[in-house]
DNA sequence: ATGAAAGCGCTAACAA
DNA sequence: TTGTTAGCGCTTTCAT
């Protein structure tokens, strides 16, 4: 019912926003800081300082702002002050999709921050593709955003972003994306630690003989199959190559193939590390094939802790402080942002945490 | 390295943004459209023409205004251009949390819609925090976003901030929110239709005896009983009250409390549905200490799809159609913008699909 | 088809 | 402490 109110010019027309102070009628249509001031009897720069808390402002001045503010249901124009003030107080987060629970953690993490530093966050899924990237990155550019989160893999059109950012001053922080942007801040997870934290829990659960599904050209992969070397080397073990098996991705099948292959090749492991719960999830349907029990024949331990909580047995998986690295990515944003930092790229290291669960147990001795 | 290119200026001082053509010198610190055309030896004018494309340009003009544009390096200032058009070309989504895979479904679609509109889109959490809510809403209104979506249940907070954008002619769409929310359109899921196919499904199977697991107070989940009763009673059964255990809320914990209640109080039910994956996970985890499996002996139906494929056996569930759900808002919500649409308030019912997994099976005649 | 001029709503100098 | 003035970079009449 009020719904067209804007379109129907409530006050006489002929003077869409003169100062007639509306004695008895109500709202001006679209208030700016002017009707304001005409109804204060101030003028709008007094306005303009108490809204925007700077300069200094008599006590009284600030009451009759107030009211005619509320009186006129005035609301500020971001807009108009974004322009003038050269801030937007936006931030904007690139990332693949904002359906992987990865990033929509970290998204929280950003918008948290921002929120509380009053800032709002444009959220861009480029879906992978390079063209998008490309057109969104130019998009913040031109909406001149404060700064970026970036949350993508490496490739030409991610570098090209960066590199118009950087032109443009605009700062930006990797957070959880490719290891290879130079020259800007980044957030990433310590994945060596993390792979150490998974094998050296097997290995305290006695386990020798660890399978272990890895990616092909994985950065984080082969951080995390350093990591499981590492603990089986503090036992004397040398982790024996039959055992690691190169997969082309990160999904279910790519779990469920590789545990196949990999229970062809060589004699049993006694446990299995996946490096994500949905490749595990997929080695546990190869062991359930096999007829493999999980943990009575095989433990299994995944990765990133997706959804390992409603798996069951519950699976023990390595999880990585996703909404801490949003957090942590906003601020290090906003003290490039204020000017508080202006040194070198920083790189923040986040630990990653063992969580146990019941798919892995120890190490039955057999007859 | 280049990082601080903004500061330092390239060109002589004095003259921030004089019309020197930059004969052999590079970029001017932030060009504007005024640059552009004191080098295409044009209007400013007649550059807006050619970027915004409007108006009528000649094909000379065009090519002189590219070719100046990319010498600078010029990029458009939306703000600038938000100010004086009246139209941000962002929309609002206002919503409890992104890490809710639901929203995170209904986040890609409107994203997705409102990029092809050359759209941008601000994620707002609110985190359930009325407070937080109305701030939200009132910082989307002071950037003038051209439109919000909706996925908030309806409390005080969220009528107020509605009624707040009815007053600024900000059009609205709720999706899968509050059906409470009055004079705006709306994008729901059938849920009568969702609890008709999940009970229809049992009653196929040869069960009689399904026990509920619902929600008090949610309309969501007396639409979704209201289906059950319509596909029980095409069989003759009138539903009994016994066999409907009413919870707090959609936790995992009411549905594992729940039917630990359920089947002390009851005749054993051959089937159960709950009207979440994740109560469903706590019905599953209380059979299974009762030492009922599933489906052997009780047959397991949820909601949602949220995490049903990832669970052995697989649940079967009723699954709602999200990312379409958040398409559709961003298109009805268009309409209004565009004003190609200016009627009544509509509302769209999407399809619930049921999805078969391991978890249900056609009942054994007991002997 | 193009240019000149006004102004969107606000902030930031500078005066007073 | 307050008012005046001048823009921020663009779009939009209105002339030409």
């Amino acid at each position: 019912m009020s719904r067209k109110s804007t379109q129907i010019p409530q006050l006489s027309q002929g003077n869409p926003n003169e100062l007639i102070p509306s004695l008895g009628g109500k709202q001006i249509k679209n208030p700016t800081i002017k009707d304001v001031a005409a109804i204060a009897g101030v003028s709008p720069s007094t306005v303009g300082r108490v809204i925007g808390e700077y300069g200094s402002t008599s006590a009284k001045a600030r009451e009759r702002v107030a009211k005619a503010i509320k009186q006129l249901g005035y609301k500020p124009n971001a807009i108009a002050r974004s322009l003038k003030s050269r801030r937007t107080r936006t931030l904007g987060y690139l990332l693949p999709i904002i359906t992987n629970p990865f990033h929509a953690q970290i998204a929280k993490g950003i918008q948290d921050v921002a929120n509380a530093h009053g800032y709002n966050v444009i959220l861009c899924s480029t879906g992978m593709n390079a063209q998008r990237t490309s057109e969104l990155g130019r998009v913040l550019l031109e909406n001149r955003v404060d700064g970026i989160v970036l949350s993508l893999p490496g490739d030409d059109s991610v570098f090209g972003l960066v590199e118009a950012f950087r032109d443009s001053g605009i700062p930006i922080v990797v957070c959880h994306g490719s290891r290879r942007i130079a020259g800007v801040d980044k957030v990433m997870c310590d994945d060596a630690r993390g792979g150490y934290l998974a094998a050296k829990h097997l290995v305290d659960f006695g386990h020798r003989r660890i399978g272990i599904i890895a990616i092909k050209d994985s950065t984080t992969s082969s951080l995390r199959l350093d990591g499981c070397r590492k603990a089986l080397g503090e036992v004397g073990i040398d982790l024996s190559p039959e055992l690691v098996m190169e997969v082309p991705d990160f999904s279910q099948e790519a779990g469920y193939t590789g545990t196949k292959l990999l229970l062809m090749r060589c004699e049993q492991p006694t446990a299995i590390i996946a490096f994500n719960d949905l490749m595990a999830l997929g080695a546990m349907d190869a062991l359930a094939e096999e007829n493999l029990g999980v943990p009575g024949n095989v433990s299994v331990v995944g990765f990133d802790n997706t959804f390992a909580a409603v798996m069951r047995p519950r699976l023990t998986t390595v999880a990585l402080p996703m909404y801490q690295a949003g957090q942590i990515a906003a601020q290090l944003l906003f003290e490039r942002i204020n000017g508080r930092y202006r040194g070198e790229p920083r790189e923040v290291s986040l630990p990653e945490e063992l969580i146990l669960g019941g798919s892995s147990t120890v190490l039955k001795i057999r007859a």
